[in-house]
DNA sequence: CTCATGGTTCGACGCTAATCGAACCATCCC
DNA sequence: GGGATGGTTCGATTAGCGTCGAACCATGAG
């Protein structure tokens, strides 16, 4: 392309029909799969690699690797604003995209591993940052350990280990992240030895019930 | 090009270097022409025509004939807005384009036709908007008409005629309007009665005195 | 009127970039 | 181990759009 403006090049990036309907796709913060993003784009796959490594390249989307799939989200909010600045001209709509198991039960909550995951899960993770019991960079801060201790978790139910205390880790349902890390099995192990949630057998479901969320809600808030 | 978001369309009309950096020129709100515009972008005439042409379609730019000459200047805020989403990526500058006149003396005040144009105009025509003497469309209001007798102007000083009382014309050398009409040769008019400036003999260029130039902006503080 | 200047239209050319088929690599599941 | 799925790389094709030369129209100056 001929030199010109840096504003240009930018441009192009959104000016692609395939590569603006994924960026609208992730404007809810979400995070989707390279596959999901071929979908919504109109697009095989191997086109979409293209474009996202463009994406990635230029700094608009961030990546996550997780597994076999590779989640790509918006990287960060000066993007959305780019995409709300544009939304301006044209009024599009932002496409619902219905991700992960069609169980509702399952998107409720439900086991990753050996930590909750689902709505239950995302909620856990957002108001501890929130709230400031987390830090930046995933520390847990002097707030975080009083309110642990609040629904009674020591530091000697954390035993050191070589897994990191807290870790984020992408949704598979909400496409965001939730508290992993053996901070997020203590949590787990807590919420079902307090009865208020139990672990449907022979599945990864978890079943809060309707007293047990009421006080989970209640810690969080 | 195949269906796709709007946004993509608009953003199209951003990732041509040549368009935008058409568009970085207008970024101060000033009116350019289409010579000019193409000299911004490194085109040729023609080749701006086209682009330019665009723009107005999807309602980017307005146009203002005047003359032979058309004045693009950006549709509005939202444009500037879009701009600025984009430059958070790039940091690109503005670029500096001289315009009109080089002669300061020129550009400070001159005639227009018959009223005042050049700095000292366009203050006129932007206090007036500012401070409610003018209306939205333009129609000089009672704060208006009591400003104008602390000048010395009567009804009586403004006989009706098929040209508008009050109207905008694009300055040469500032690219922003100022006042023309019957008003703004009535306003010259008065201030040249009142030796707040004088017309140099054999040019468009008036001259404001010192105290002239105080009594003008004090009149319109 | 004649000339100069600003601007547009038309047509042809050339280049960039999006696209997909095919082959390949990595991970998960059994 | 083998099969299935998610993802990438490579190469060839194609289509869209930016570009300018040439001709033309409109306005202003003398």
């Amino acid at each position: 392309m001929r030199e010109g403006p840096e504003i240009a090049r930018i441009a192009a990036l959104v000016a692609d029909p395939a590569r603006s309907a994924m960026l609208l796709a992730l404007m809810d913060g979400r995070a989707l799969t390279a596959t999901e993003l071929a979908s919504v784009g109109g697009i095989t796959r191997q086109t979409a690699s293209s474009h996202l490594a463009r994406l990635v390249e230029r700094e608009v989307l961030v990546v996550e690797a997780q597994g076999r799939h590779r989640y790509f989200r918006l990287a960060g909010s000066h993007v959305g604003a780019l995409l709300e600045a544009l939304m301006v001209f044209s009024s599009d709509a932002v496409p619902p995209l219905r991700t992960g198991p069609r169980d509702l039960s399952l998107r409720k909550a439900r086991i990753c591993y050996d930590h909750l995951a689902g709505e239950m899960g995302v909620m856990l993770y957002d108001r501890m940052l929130e709230e400031g019991w987390l830090g930046r960079d995933l520390d847990l801060t002097d707030k975080g350990w009083a309110r642990l201790a609040d629904l009674g978790l020591q530091h000697g139910d954390l035993p050191a280990s070589n897994r990191p205390l807290c870790r984020a880790c992408l949704d598979w349902s909400q496409r965001r992240h939730h508290l992993a890390g053996r901070l997020g099995k203590a949590v787990l192990d807590r919420v079902l030895a307090l009865s208020w949630a139990r672990h449907l057998p022979a599945s990864r479901v978890i079943v809060f019930h309707p007293e047990g969320e009421r006080r989970f809600g209640e810690w969080l808030r």
